[in-house]
DNA sequence: AACTATTTATAAGA
DNA sequence: TTCTTATAAATAGTT
């Protein structure tokens, strides 16, 4: 997409290197950020320049809770790392103690995931169903209980957000100038639920890659807007049409 | 890029943002690996479907260097320049690494068994509740089985046995004698019922027969050499009762 | 999975 | 770095 075919190979010039580097960036994280919104995905991306200088971006969860989720996810049916050269006694028979129960985990955690089920007795089978189930109701439950105190803060904001527009209307009508500050207020303080995915995150010193849109990556922003919605609307947050839809 | 704008919004039909998300993550790891080549970066993405499977991508380096890199610098700020491969402390390097392992899987494991759910996020809980789910019916569909196989067992054993039942009857009545060994051969050679277990591949084509519960299908289908269960008795499984119990 | 009409991304140039 | 522009790429809708 340029002028000229691109060379997949590593750009020699320093700076056109370094151009190159900047704006690409800058594309992979909209497309990054498009995918979440788009299909409703979490999503972590973690560059380093080749001067080390370290650019994060995350989507759809914090960084922090999207690596915890991948650890958690790579971790099962991974291969245990290889242990290496025992050299000493002491140290191996340790690790062949938590490389067991590993391995226990490993097994336990299959089942749990409807994989391997063909192993298990009727009696085992038995036990297992009854506890998936037990953990279904749990989450699905929770999960519930969430949605319900999500829509109580939505309808909230809506609350708020109709009557501030009053007042402003009214300000307007008379007139008046109106305080920018009073606007953030009112939209701000907001504790509630999911967070919306703003980078809490520590870098990207170089700012605000004002792309053509909407990108809220970048700097750390003392206040936000917060939550859901954003661009002022009623926008309502993927899974209520959940609550009707099914 | 397509045929019409790009809405900035998440894509309600559920196929085409299924579709959409396997296109866009396709371009995202192009993008990704484009960008390392052409710059020599470190990249490192992470993707979780909405329901919650996980993708991953690295170039430059490996997932775990990178990632290990990125909360080297997180911590501090800039880069530290790239440990060679474990060269001191190999033990303990390896060992932490296994704890850590534990300790995620851990995490898993009370999840999946519903304990802890209030530390998860609604899109969390979402997929958690996919995963039950497709184990749930999983673990029904393959109980089922089970149940519907060794059910068969035993009708055909007691078809036998009133086969068997029937010739001694007539050769009493006809007063012979009747040789003992031929009816241990019959009525023996059985250890409990319950023991459809160890077989070493799938089972049985038969479909699941609506007995315990309602269950879907079940993605395996193969041949089936009938073997199974040896029960010589017409004594029922434990598991009996709940054909009707449920 | 393939095919295009279009929209987007971006390499060069300024 | 940022803007502009010509062009290469990505991809939405369709088959």
């Amino acid at each position: 997409m340029g002028r000229g075919r691109v060379q997949l190979r590593r750009i020699e010039n320093k700076i056109r290197r370094q151009v190159t580097f900047s704006k690409r960036r800058t594309g992979l994280v909209k497309k990054a950020q498009e995918i979440s919104v788009l299909c409703d995905a979490d999503v972590a991306l973690i560059v380093f320049s080749p001067k080390g200088k370290l650019f994060e971006y995350s989507a759809g969860s914090s960084m922090e809770r999207i690596l915890d989720r991948y650890e958690r996810c790579s971790y099962v049916g991974q291969d245990i790392p290889t242990p290496s050269l025992d050299s000493q006694g002491e140290c191996s028979t340790e690790y062949s103690k938590l490389l067991r129960m590993i391995d226990a985990m490993q097994i336990s955690l299959r089942h749990l995931k409807g994989e391997e089920v063909d192993a298990l007795s009727i009696r085992e089978l038995q036990s297992l169903e009854m506890q998936l189930d037990t953990s279904l109701r749990r989450t699905r439950s929770r999960k519930n209980q969430l949605m319900v105190e999500s829509l109580a803060q939505l309808q909230k904001k809506e609350k708020e957000l109709k009557e501030l527009k009053k007042q402003l209307t009214k300000k307007v009508d008379q007139g008046e100038d109106i305080e920018p500050q009073n606007i953030s207020q009112g939209l701000d303080s907001t504790p509630p639920c999911e967070t919306p995915h703003l980078l809490p995150g520590p870098i990207s010193p170089h700012p605000p890659l004002s792309i053509g849109d909407t990108s809220q990556m970048n700097e750390v922003g003392e206040e936000d807007t917060g939550i859901l919605i954003r661009s002022g609307n009623t926008t309502l947050p993927h899974w209520m049409p959940r609550l009707t839809g099914e």
